[in-house]
DNA sequence: AAGGCTAATTGAATAGCATTCGGTATTTTC
DNA sequence: GAAAATACCGAATGCTATTCAATTAGCCTT
């Protein structure tokens, strides 16, 4: 009878430990030749398992990756989350760079899997899969975005998804720039100039224009012909007064 | 004798003929079916050739394709010279809408290619060789950018390889996002809100101070800031008037 | 223009790898 | 405790890029 009860319980955990042994010896395997280089022989004898075990646990090499980088993309995604929560200050913009610093850093310490996610983005079926992992990560963002409009200190007609492709399309660019002049000395520098950059950028174009509310569509041209206008005022006033 | 000279010529034609039809062989089915779907022997039967051939013609099916991509990037950047030349407008952000609004459209319309360009980004040996065209493409921006910076249209104190991250990533990313919301009208709208916001957002963190020299941190808010003292300056004058 | 020499071409043979499959061990159930 | 179900294995399969020995075409000398 105890073994009716408990076993099932041990197997599962058995299992369980199989499937982290394997996507362990995965990560390992995959991060150190790539995609392609990878063999599954020597994930299965990294796990200490045989060969064809690993088509029990998954369809194909290609799904074990995925798995892989499922786990990264979810610890990714509690991360960025724990680190906007743990951030005491309010205000958008602080935590906007704390994200973007946040960002950039996993973006050079874990190149390897960044690349890796590249890697997949090709077989069209497998593609809509690891977008889940990214949109979860990135609705971190979002809910940051909306945040700020609500308290006022976005513009309330910024448009969410081209600021999102903006900060993460930057992001991306400069962490691989960076990459290349790292190389050698592979610390991390911890203030990047870059992210001071963008988080001034977004400040200079997405930000509250502090008193107006009802204009919608301001940028730079708009202000200059208000400007304009009001110096015509000005002119207009001073030839009457004088 | 005649021979003896013409034949060379006759000879050396005939080879750049079979190596276009590789080429274009290759092109085509790269792109229907990706890098790992592609079949070497496809290749082979589409450009009327025996399967060993190719190899006498290039080293292996990746560099292959690093020479189809190669004829596809080159190809690139003569365009956008020439985009660049025939803009009769000189104004900085002007051109730069036109090059924004350039690549943006290739992104799209070409976006098989540009995924091919990522399949390789994986053997790092020939990661290199494809950063080389890369860079000869952005370099249009380079030289609009410098030359924006002489004209005095953009601040002294920008940094070259951050901007060019900042947009080349904020278009990538936009691109990616367009793409999956077109999908079925694969109609381009000529003019995309994503460049304009990306030229304003360059306008207003990479403009040039007009008046003042010494400020560097300008932007929206001492525009605002001068709107204000401007305002004021009216309602003074108004009340002394009235 | 004939024959030798070089370079180009070929497709069958090779080798490497992911995936499958028939059989064996292990667990669960009654 | 045995039958049924499940997990496990690694040799066999099938599919490809790449190589290679043999063949052909082009070129040059005499």
């Amino acid at each position: 009878m105890a073994t009716k009860a408990v076993n099932p319980e041990t197997q599962r955990v058995k299992l369980e430990r199989k499937e982290r042994a394997i996507l362990d010896a995965a990560r390992a395997v995959f991060v150190e030749h790539g995609f392609d280089g990878a063999r599954v022989s020597e994930i299965a004898r990294r796990a200490h398992i045989g060969e064809g075990t690993i088509y029990s646990y998954y369809e194909s090499k290609a799904e074990l990756m995925l798995a892989v980088l499922q786990q990264f993309w979810d610890g990714l995604t509690r991360e960025a989350e724990a680190v906007m929560a743990s951030t005491r200050i309010e205000r958008f913009y602080d935590r906007l760079r704390a994200l973007a610093q946040y960002h950039l850093n996993i973006l050079i310490v874990n190149a390897d899997f960044i690349n890796l996610s590249f890697a997949l983005r090709r077989n069209n079926s497998e593609v809509s899969v690891s977008r889940d992992h990214l949109r979860q990560y990135v609705a971190v963002f979002d809910r940051l975005f909306l945040r700020g409009q609500d308290r006022g200190e976005l513009r309330g007609d910024a448009v969410l998804w081209q600021a999102r492709d903006i900060f993460y399309g930057s992001l991306e660019y400069s962490g691989r720039s960076i990459e290349m002049t790292l190389d050698a000395d592979h610390k991390m520098r911890e203030q990047e100039p870059v992210v001071d950059q963008i988080v001034a950028l977004f400040r200079s174009h997405y930000g509250a224009v502090d008193g107006a509310g009802g204009t919608d569509s301001s940028t730079f041209d708009q202000l200059s012909q208000k400007l304009d206008q009001l110096s015509d005022k000005i002119d207009t006033l001073s030839d009457q007064f004088s």
